[in-house]
DNA sequence: GTCAGTGCAAAGCTTTTGCAGCGCG
DNA sequence: CGCGCTGCAAAAGCTTTGCACTGAC
């Protein structure tokens, strides 16, 4: 729950960003940025606007949508797929990159990260045809909550 | 173009496995089963249906779904979330186990395979807290063809 | 004062579901 | 000849878009 100690940076070079591009800072794209400033890991739009509501704000979640938009497009955001049909985002901090476990039973999300992994996958992208701007490691399976559930 | 060629083979094996489970080969799912096993590549629900009209049969979208979804459960079939807003699918053929480049500017998809990379990522989804049943790799970035029409 | 940003509601898309009829085994 | 499979159409989400109004600078 404890956000890192990075949150304010990015909350702030993400304003500092946009500002910079003649953009505006109204009251709902300050909330999804301060939102996603102290989240742990991806959200949903959804849940994005559940958590500024909960902070007694009144957003449309159309906005929400389009300061996803916006920070994705800046490359201060990254759009993940986890395949349940809605897409989730989460704060791009490079000091903490990191990859995602899902768990096919109650849909957990967990966040790992593993340097050998990231050395393996530049090697892959510089032999690749492509140049490679980001990557995604999706690991799915049984997490530890519900691997006893399943097997007793 | 051309289909592997354990491309009968899968087909051979998904049908054989359907029917061991008590279940009928209408033409639907025939033709799912067909199209897919000479597809190199993912494909859309929609390139499947478009794919089966093509052969000059006509099929419901929804029976297309539903093939899907059952190849998948059975663990034929893998669903691939590429971010454009639609699942790609795509047989699943352990000897020719791969991850995917989507090209940003034009859409895109190619396939690759790294032992090394399959090396490590089964170190680390052993080392995790789940019991991760399958992986997915995305690598996002721009094409050979889209790179020229950027720079130049 | 301007015009980007916002909220609401409607539209757009992909995917799912309900249901009656067909046809595989 | 029963029940699983299918097609159609409607429904269900998530996400985007249109439009008029608000408020940041």
């Amino acid at each position: 729950m404890t956000a890192p100690v990075s949150s304010r940076d990015w909350a702030e070079a993400a304003r500092r960003v946009l500002r910079g591009q003649g953009h505006r800072a109204g009251a709902a794209r300050a909330a999804v940025i301060e939102v996603l400033s102290q989240a742990d890991c991806c959200l949903t739009a959804q849940e994005i606007w559940d958590a500024i509501r909960g902070r007694g704000e009144a957003v449309g979640i159309a906005s929400v949508y389009r300061t996803l938009d916006l920070l994705q497009e800046r490359g201060l955001v990254q759009k993940i797929e986890l395949g349940a049909g809605r897409a989730h985002y989460e704060a791009i901090r490079p000091e903490a990159h990191h990859h995602h476990l899902v768990c096919d039973e109650c849909g957990r999300v967990d966040a790992f990260e593993d340097d050998a992994l990231e050395t393996t996958l530049q090697r892959v992208e510089r032999e690749s045809d492509y140049v490679v701007a980001r990557h995604d490691v999706l690991l799915r399976g049984t997490c530890d909550d519900c691997r006893p559930a399943l097997s007793g």
